[in-house]
RNA sequence: CGGGAUGUGGCUCAGUUUGGUAGAGCGCUUGGUUUGGGACCAAGAUGCCGCAGGUUCGAAUCCUGUCAUCCCGACCA
């Protein structure tokens, strides 16, 4: 076989010709995960764990400097407890998987796994709560939950995934709706600050709401090839859950009120959207702030004198500051350029012995190539500098895209001839609040709502679907 | 859940039409030569052909079922 047919076998289905493909070469050849016997359920493999640690790690420091404390709920429902909220079990009781016996034994109440933990929560918080000094109760938890999905693809939609979700009891409206906001807010910010990932922000229409909500805001992040993710949600639920469930405490007029909610959460799924955010033809690339490697050593022609001692010497030096590794394999150089761009590491450092002499070594950016030669003595301040970089560059070229996709329409029309001479991308168009034009948008033209922006925009007076007057904008999109 | 495709050493696949001793390349192991963009030579190891039934003297190949993966659609978040 010759070198060049190697490198069509060898390499990955490139984005323009088909995205999906693109995505599952990568997350496979990535190293990231592997396929399992049961469908829906993968293997997260160190390299992609790894990335979830550092999500982690981000987002449970912001959750914490927030106020909130983590605890463990238990991984089963019983029947009747899942029932008591009459919206919640109607939206989930179609995808939850049962247990239905004990060894042999039949139960005598069937246990869901759970898909998501609010009556595990609201039944907890019904024992501890009892006066107004009991709140506010702000906890998360950072677990695994089970969803039977008909379709599934790894990270974006998969049986079981892991997440973590918040749950946060308070006395008053207001205070659960300034956390409900809150928290959104610290999911946007984590997703432009950590994952160099823009987002809109907005609320989700009555439609499209979460199963016992009173309203459901969201984060919806436009990926390469135009469609829109859900990258994370934060639910506002009034006090349905606490009648449900009768969670009420004492107030200082010593009379008995209801508790008001919130929930919130975001899953493996921000890998996903990483990948389709940031990727490339060459492979991954991972943000700095939660790349498991932010600088691979390579040593180059490493057989020779003082090579590999001086490469050892670097990683011990840089290990200090950053996340570094060395690959001293006897790989070719070739090959370790190619399988660490794959991985998306944002920095590759070379160093070889022309470098030696000249007291310096070769940095090479992930996102551009970009090559520069940096004195021994200036590493440490020029891979920071470079990083932070890095991670600004991704966040302008990810928001450059999402701008350059979206689209003003103002009839159904105009939508399908954006879509079909543009392809995928944000739609923005007034729209009159009916359900009825929700649902005729995506019939006629494929795309659905994404979410009622919070920073509005005044694009007419007419709603996009009706005709009739019309003074809220939707986003539209197609969606993963 | 509907339509389509696929399942053969670790990976990518050929072989299935027309049933007859399981193949290639890559990777892996050992030794040697190499090393600044996916190196080369030599010698090796690796398979109940997704699984379960059936037809047959004989099944990777034909039939039935089942599981998984991918794509499109519906559904869901």
């Amino acid at each position: 076989m010759s070198q060049e047919q190697k490198k069509l076998v060898e390499a990955i289905t490139a984005m323009e010709d088909d995205f999906a493909k693109w995505y599952t070469d990568i997350v496979k050849k990535a190293d990231l995960i592997d396929y399992s016997s049961v469908k829906g359920c993968m293997v997260i493999r160190p390299y992609g764990y790894a990335i979830w640690e550092n999500i982690q790690k981000d987002l449970d420091r912001r959750f914490k400097e927030t106020g909130h404390e983590n605890v463990y709920m238990p991984l089963f429902i019983p029947e009747s407890l899942l029932q008591k909220e009459k919206d919640h079990v109607e939206g989930f009781a179609p995808e939850v998987a049962w247990v239905t016996h004990g060894g042999d034994e039949k139960l005598t109440e069937r246990l869901c796994v759970r898909p998501t933990s609010e009556t595990l929560f609201c039944e907890h918080y019904s024992n501890i709560i009892e006066s107004h000094r009991d709140l506010p109760k702000l906890y998360n938890q950072w677990c695994n939950v089970v969803r039977w999905e008909k379709t599934t693809r790894p990270f974006l939609r998969s049986r079981e995934f892991l997440w973590q979700e918040g749950h946060t009891a308070h006395a008053t409206k207001q205070e659960a709706v300034e956390e409900t906001e809150r928290m959104l807010n610290v999911y946007a910010d984590f997703c432009r600050e950590t994952l160099s990932m823009p987002v809109v922000k907005g609320r989700k229409t009555e439609s499209d709401k979460f199963a016992g909500a009173k309203a459901t805001y969201t984060i919806e992040a436009l990926m390469h090839d135009g469609k829109a993710l859900q990258a994370g949600t934060s639910h506002y639920f009034g006090d349905g859950f606490a009648k449900a469930f009768d969670i009420t405490y004492t107030d200082k007029d010593n009379t008995l009120q209801y508790v008001h909610q919130t929930s919130w959460g975001v899953t493996t799924r921000l890998i996903g959207g990483m990948i389709m955010s940031h990727g490339d033809n060459n492979g991954l690339v991972v943000p700095p702030a939660v790349a498991p490697i932010q600088v691979i050593i390579l040593p180059v022609a490493q057989h020779k004198a003082g090579v590999l001692e001086k490469a050892r010497e670097l990683k011990a030096r840089l290990e200090k500051s950053f996340r570094v590794n060395i690959d001293d394999s006897d790989n070719s150089a070739g090959w370790k350029f190619a399988e660490y761009e794959m991985k998306g590491v944002p920095i590759r450092l070379e160093i070889g012995p022309r470098d030696i002499e000249k007291e310096q070594c070769v940095l090479v950016r992930r996102d551009n190539r970009e090559k520069s030669f940096i004195k021994f003595s200036e590493l440490e301040s020029a891979i920071d500098a470079m990083l932070k970089d890095i991670s600004v560059s991704l966040y302008e070229k990810a928001l450059k895209n999402q701008n350059d996709r979206t689209y003003i329409c103002h009839t159904a029309d105009e939508i399908i001839n954006v879509l079909s001479e543009k392809g995928d991308g944000f739609i923005k168009a007034m729209w009159c609040e009916s359900e009825e034009c929700e649902e005729k948008i995506k019939e006629q033209t494929g795309v659905g709502s994404r979410c009622i922006p919070f920073e509005q925009e005044a694009l007419g007076d007419k709603c996009v679907c009706c005709g009739k007057p019309a003074k809220t904008m939707l986003y539209w999109g197609k969606s993963y």
